[in-house]
DNA sequence: CTCCAGGTCTCAT
DNA sequence: ATGAGACATGGA
């Protein structure tokens, strides 16, 4: 039932839902989110960071599950490495959090990610919904949920790339069939052992390499050793970390085995950290 | 109008 | 293993 969520360390709904984790939620009014949490209708209010979130429509069970009510931000940002970028994204953005997504939501839209900005990933992502999934209303918001595999199987590539996916059409048809048919199981990497093993079961998924197989195990599995390395990630790390080192070290094999080894058991969530700041603050070239 | 976007796949060294 | 192109579309 609808209420007030409480976070033991500062949280920030805004940042966390604008972050590039997520791409559906709907910003209706200062401090208001309206979006499907899986099926389910969620209308959020936080009146300024680091204030309790008011749930004005959804189960606060629910909701405190998916903005990962419980994950111990200080324990997590007390692993990370104590530098000046470190330290100026985490003054950028202290509440910001990881998210638990469903599974093949998450997976999906990532699919539709490459290549795109995140104001074009957003947009295809409700184009998907409102063509193919199931309306729901809730206190005068309306809200399409994400189509299953089955019905994105069903729908084919011509139908999805009506959609704008371009040639990810070709890659999101196949996943959703793989998924649909059970060739590719959803709930397999969250049993896997390593991070690698979760990672292949993953990149299994045609248009899902290593990095978008990061990006769901970390936005969706709670895999928060999971590090994304994007276009903006790397270069992140080439400025700011391995700026003076000689063009051999300054692969893309080199960044990953940096951030690997530098940024700590939880790289994931300062590898959300880095991008939230640095999306703000870089140019692009 | 040009540039570029939270990459992946394929095929070449 | 590492590198170069192709890939479709739309936002800025």
């Amino acid at each position: 039932m609808p209420g007030q969520i409480v976070f033991a360390a500062p949280f920030d709904l805004a940042a966390t839902l604008a972050s590039g984790q997520v791409f559906h939620w709907d910003n209706p009014s200062p401090g208001t989110f309206a979006g499907l949490i899986g099926e389910d209708p969620a209308v959020l209010h936080q009146p300024v960071p680091g204030a309790p979130v008011e749930v004005l429509v959804g189960e606060t069970a629910t909701v405190g599950h998916y903005l990962g009510h419980d994950h111990d931000l200080p324990a997590i940002q007390s692993t990370f490495p104590r530098d000046q970028h470190i330290a100026a994204a985490l003054a950028w953005s202290p509440g910001l959090r990881i998210l638990r997504q469903p599974r093949w939501e998450c997976t999906a839209t990532f699919i539709t990610s490459s290549m795109k900005n995140i104001p074009a990933i957003r947009k295809m992502s409700l184009e998907i919904r409102s063509r193919f999934g199931q309306r729901t209303e809730a206190d005068g918001h309306v809200f399409h949920t994400y189509p299953d595999p089955d019905t994105l199987a069903a729908a084919g590539e011509t139908a999805l790339r009506q959609c704008g996916l371009g040639y990810r059409a070709k890659s999101l048809a196949s996943a959703a069939g793989a998924v649909a048919s059970g060739a590719v199981d959803l709930a397999a990497p969250a049993s896997a052992v390593s991070l690698e093993e979760a990672r292949a079961h993953l990149t299994a998924l045609r248009g899902v390499g290593p990095k978008v197989a990061d990006c769901v195990l970390l936005f969706a599995y709670g895999r928060t050793d999971a590090f994304p390395i994007d276009v903006w990630v790397e270069r992140i790390v080439l400025e700011l970390y391995l700026k003076k080192k000689h063009k051999k070290n300054r692969t893309p094999a080199k960044v990953r085995a940096f951030a690997e080894s530098y940024f700590g058991p939880h790289r994931g969530y300062a590898q959300q950290f880095l991008f939230h700041h640095a999306r703000h603050h870089l140019k692009a070239r």
